[in-house]
DNA sequence: CTTGACTTTCCCGTTACGGGAAGGTGCATA
DNA sequence: TATGCACCTTCCCGTAACGGGAAAGTCAAG
């Protein structure tokens, strides 16, 4: 019969660790003094205890040790929780990993540029939303404007209350100076029914990542640039459409680089593992 | 200006979270109305949330997170940051990846015996502790008990007052049926000075793969070979000597299917890397 | 009998929020 | 204008596995 500080130290558990099994009935010891509450364990609870710390190792919780720890457990059931939890150190290994890249990333841009990163990139799952908006080759950029016009004034006329920030989707594979598909749109409050150069539609969900961009639109490349480079180092494949929302554009009392733009850029995690 | 809920939708972040990095003012609203509480943000917080998330995901803590948005942070300090941080991921991925390697040596055992393994394997630091031994080559080990004879015989006579169970080492590199090299020793309070066979000395703190074998001495052999084999799986290495603690040795009323021993043996981290 | 080492219970703190209650607001509609 | 109803506020509890520390009781030795 040790007391708690002996089988402490026998056992090199310690003892708030003991009486905390104890108050979980993960380990009882053998015997409680009626009078005093002191507690008294033998070596007979050395092995369970052991078991205890072992399982604990393999990074299961205490909760599920005890259940692990019954005695009619079957060997069926003992092995079906070791492989899941294989499984999820496997899962959470692969999650390191990933973040291993994505700060190794940030060094790698801090000793190139000697700066701290500009733009901070972040996974998002971007929420279908029903949109009105007006899609067309157009001749170049600076046209944008004018389907935002049309779609504006549309709405105004329909009096169709939007919601959110109006957006541009780009449907080309890649960049192109002139003549870009382009897709200029606001979310609505509701579904709505298409009239001539307007179309209502749902943007589908999307895992994406984005970045935000704060200044004149001329300066957005950089963050395109962010998010590749961030894609590239985070093992992403990039596909169309890739959007921009402009969550502070154009107005009145509104300077270029006080424009805030939101790019996202629809991510699938890359097929082959890179090297 | 948003209220938290917009906010909250526009930057995928819960207002609960938000309301609470405006507790630790990591992220202030930029205005409270002064009657009603309620928080406004406005796009031009959108960067900073998303650095914080940003950071987070980097496994970043918010204490940590709130330093290095301090904008007298300087390059050199975050590139510090960094590379803690990555070291930080790299220990832990290479303890994840032991516990990997723990929970399949243990699937495989089941596997291999269809019953749940019987001894658990841990790993402890066995502090250093004065003791009093005798140590000889004996012809066989049936003659361990000689020894501790000798050794109490002498202990009573001198009124030395041990502490904790006896124990024996074995000095030999490998198993030796004949001519073992032991030490049969017990643990005591103080210091003291040889006399004769009777040695006073430390026995030096090490790092130990250690098992409680039950039962029968014969049967030992069953828990040395858990051991071996744990420690085959967990890279380490086996060191001499090796020390086998009774914990509840033969004694009155005590039958040998009650002993309880403890098998330590010192382990090194394996210098080469096994596949 | 005292002293000091141990033990007990109890309470707080840890992290980054989530759940939920009780009560106040803001906006659109009947 | 009254009334929803969605939204906001603060406050409190719970999380996992203990560690730290306080106040008070216990044990063994000298």
């Amino acid at each position: 019969m040790f007391k708690i500080g002996d089988f402490s130290k026998l056992s090199q558990v310690s003892s708030k660790a003991l009486r905390y099994y104890d108050d979980i009935d993960l380990l009882k010891p053998v015997h409680v003094d009626r009078f005093t509450g002191y507690r008294y364990y033998t070596v007979d609870q050395l092995p369970r205890l052991n078991r205890i710390v072992a399982l604990k190792e393999l990074g299961f919780a205490l909760d599920q040790i005890a259940q692990l720890l019954e005695d009619n457990i079957s060997v069926e059931q003992l092995q079906g929780m070791l492989l899941l939890k294989q499984a999820e150190i496997e899962r959470h290994i692969e999650a390191e990993q990933q973040r291993l890249r994505r700060v190794q990333a940030r060094l790698q841009q801090i000793t190139y540029e000697n700066t701290a990163p500009v733009y901070d990139v972040i996974t998002k799952q971007v929420e279908e939303i029903a949109i009105a908006s007006i899609r067309e080759c157009i001749p170049d950029y600076s046209h944008v404007g004018h389907l935002f016009n049309a779609l504006f004034t549309y709405l105004g006329e329909q009096h169709i209350t939007t919601s959110g920030s109006p957006f541009v989707c780009y449907h080309d594979g890649e960049y192109r100076e002139d003549n870009p598909d382009v897709e200029a749109g606001i979310a609505l409050e509701r579904d709505g029914e298409n009239d001539g150069r307007i179309q209502f539609s749902r943007l589908p969900a999307m895992m994406a990542a984005t970045t935000i961009h704060t200044g004149h639109y001329e300066t957005l490349s950089l963050a395109y640039g962010a998010l590749l480079e961030w894609i590239e180092a985070n093992n992403y494949e990039m596909c169309v459409p890739n959007r921009e929302l402009y969550l502070r554009g154009p107005g009145p009392n509104r300077a270029p680089q006080d424009y805030v733009t939101e790019v996202q850029i629809l991510i699938v995690p890359r097929t082959s593992p890179s090297k």
